[in-house]
DNA sequence: GGAAGAATGTGACAAAAGTCATAGACCAGG
DNA sequence: CCTGGTCTATGACTTTTGTCACATTCTTCC
């Protein structure tokens, strides 16, 4: 991990942090695919996403798994900061979208660097707020919207994170995600192909455009 | 605001920090019903509970609200922290249940005392992991479970935070707080009278027992 | 006590979402 | 090129939730 490359995704962080970051952190990698973190487990550590995209649900007792938001590089994952710091475990998984690597920064240095720099305080604080607020815009959506917004809503989110018209998807996986079942997902993509909203593939839906 | 009343609420808190906030915050009241804070507003301090009860609600843009979750004494308000440092706006409603104290402390302390005291870096560590976690069980909840349960859980929590047994509140109430309609609350709650398991009386439902 | 207003009860119906069954379309590996 | 597996389409049906209409009961206040 070169110097220039965490500046690049973390321009915020003072000069020194950057330094005590490259000295004191390990580099992890995942693939596609792979889980970052898995329900229960506990964190030693807290991730900051340097490359990749990787997508954070909450699980429940039964096994459902809910996509809750994604993460980019920039960012990093509000539980694992704060699970670390109180030695919890966590009830969400992560899952790499695409090949991804992360910072991994180990607890005590996470929490010296809070007082030493301000840059680091400031990059915590965010990220809690925009974790934070990220559930507060899903808890409108599955508390106050029916399912075809909550599903338009689901792709205007995936184009914009892929930087893609097209996701590669199939309607089983987005209705494992929006809690809902299949059928109901096919139905609801047919009636926006009608209003020429979406083309529909076999495993991908091109978005034509949203409201 | 005496010393002792301080750390009765906040046992964590070393001395120096509690000294720091004798001298330096204010005091507000509320009387029960009284909005602590209203969607849109800016904060210019963050709030810690020290007597009473607080409501915290999420609106949306057509008005309808949407319960979150309880402030206690020892408590505060994740949000009004993590707005307050940055300057932000809350899409957030709390409301006095009881007549409430508040310690109102000014953003700047709360960001100086980050790196000078660690009890206070851990409290507002843990305001945020428990509104976090609390956040996700209400999303448990909306996604995964039915009104009935959503119902059950509902008037648990409030007999809990409430430590009483009866429940003052209206089907009405009831049905806006989970977003829903008053007479599908009737009907439910009337099932479970039924079964045993609540009583109903007039703007009032006494809990038996729940699963 | 009577009237107005709030809270609750209830039946009928509508709409949304979930379930079931079945069939066709597409793809990959032999 | 055919075969098994995955993905999608679709009609029929059930369940849950929301809506409407209206009756009833309780409370407050004059």
């Amino acid at each position: 991990m070169s110097v220039t490359e965490i500046r690049e995704h973390f321009p915020t962080f003072e000069k020194e942090l950057i330094d005590d970051i490259e000295a004191k952190s390990e580099i992890r990698s995942f693939t596609a695919g792979e889980q970052l973190m898995r329900t229960g487990q506990y964190f030693k550590s807290t991730m900051l996403i340097v490359e990749g995209l990787v997508k954070v649900y909450r699980e429940d007792d039964q096994g459902n798994e809910f996509f809750m938001y994604y993460l980019q590089p920039g960012q990093a994952c509000a539980l694992s900061m704060v699970c670390a710091v109180k030695q919890e475990t966590s009830q969400i998984m992560a899952k790499a979208v695409k090949d991804t690597e992360v910072i991994s920064i180990p607890l005590a240095y996470m929490d010296e660097w809070m007082g030493k720099y301000k840059s680091w305080y400031h990059f915590v604080l965010e990220t809690y707020r925009a974790r934070f607020e990220e559930l507060l815009v899903t808890i409108d959506h599955i508390a106050f919207r029916a399912m075809d917004e909550r599903l338009e809503f689901y792709l205007k989110k995936h184009v914009q994170t892929l930087g893609s018209k097209i996701i590669p998807i199939s309607h089983q996986e987005i209705a494992d995600e929006l809690n809902s079942s299949r059928e109901v997902i096919s139905r609801l993509l047919k009636k926006m192909e009608q209003l020429g909203k979406v083309k529909l593939q076999r495993n991908s839906i091109e978005v034509i455009h949203l409201s």
